[in-house]
DNA sequence: GTTGCGATGTATCGGTCCGATACATCGCGG
DNA sequence: CCGCGATGTATCGGACCGATACATCGCAAC
């Protein structure tokens, strides 16, 4: 999952980890704590060695590059290539059910704006039907079970369930949307003309 | 976390694996996914190793144990000893604000009914601390950073946000509720020392 | 009966991610 | 020039997961 959110985020720009990090914070904030040091650093590094990723020189505002690599200050910036972006793409395409749990759901819609519609629908809802049916687990358990709990579980149970009839509403208000092709609230996409990519229409499994 | 999971539900009565993760699930149901065997085993080994719990003899309906050991079938049956009961005790109260993520939050929750109101008092406080913290940052992004980032990303935001401040208040009405004295909901219960009703009714098979 | 099969149950392995910790460098005030 | 907090890269052990393997039980079909 995390490997899919520093492909993302790359595609807009390259840096290095500790922006990464932050702007992975800012953008994942909602649903998941800042991503920790000791998963960042391995993870960029297992990148690179596949492939997806390339070590660059730091680009100075000035406008040249200082020289490569890690030598002359601590900082080491990762660029995507396009074998990464393939792979990004590969990850989308392959989202099934199981990767529609939160942390996983949360992630993909944070990159919806690098997803063509129709996975965006598939994945919202995908995601809805999981969240359906944890709420019928939990009415079940309500029901059939609340004798053998004490009030402390079922309380926690209970709002467990009103969170999840919440974000099925929510879900559902998203599918709309997305069905007569309007955006989330109010914003328009202006976001600097999304460069086409090449590789977009990709949605097949081999 | 898992580790007091376990500790707490033993207290109810001894069980075999299966059966703990059926319980395990049946009452955190609400906050996590089953929990994985991949997980469970080495766990109940470690506890085990560490003397909070022992391995006993299935206990018959007929009245007798069966032999100890694995070895007439595949089942072990693990049951919490002192040192356990202590070790549970001592995780509530080492209890501190890194506790209270979510799922750490939740499973402290959800024994509630095997805990003294000071404590509960304190969990529930520093929980709503830390949702309150996550709430104040993403309206800061929210504010800040909303032109950097596109809709929806900040639709997602905005979910979260609306699930802290849902979570805010349920957490107050909690507290006043302890402070008051009652319980949450109606059911009244009373702890210490076991519920009358004798443990679990143990699903059956002769 | 015995054979075959799905449900029950225990167990391991590789991989992802986290938390704590260490350490080097940069920027800046005294 | 020194010291010190921000910034930044890195490692290590441990928790947890997903897939997988395998053994046994209960039961029904033959």
């Amino acid at each position: 999952m995390l490997e899919f959110a520093i492909l993302g985020l790359l595609q807009e720009s390259p840096m290095h980890g500790y922006e990464l990090r932050k702007e992975l914070a800012a953008k994942l904030g909602s649903i998941r704590a800042a991503i920790s040091f000791g998963t960042l650093y391995p993870t960029l590094r297992r990148l690179q060695a596949a492939g997806y990723l390339t070590e660059t020189g730091e680009a100075v505002p000035g406008g040249a590059e200082v020289p490569p690599l890690t030598t002359r200050r601590g900082r080491v910036v990762y660029k995507i290539t396009a074998e990464g972006k393939e792979r990004f793409a590969d990850l989308i395409a392959q989202a099934g059910p199981e990767t529609y749990d939160d942390a996983g759901f949360g992630v993909h819609f944070a990159f919806f704006a690098r997803t063509d519609q129709a996975t965006r629908l598939r994945i919202l809802e995908g995601r809805r039907r999981k969240v359906e049916e944890r709420r019928e687990s939990l009415r079940d358990v309500l029901g059939r079970a609340a004798e053998r709990l004490d009030a402390y579980t079922l309380e926690l149970q209970r709002h467990g369930l009103d969170a999840c009839e919440r974000e099925v509403r929510w879900l559902e208000e998203l599918i709309a949307n997305e069905r007569s092709g309007r955006l989330p609230a109010d914003r328009q996409e202006t976001e600097e003309d999304r460069p086409p990519e090449p590789g977009y229409p990709r949605e097949e499994r081999p």
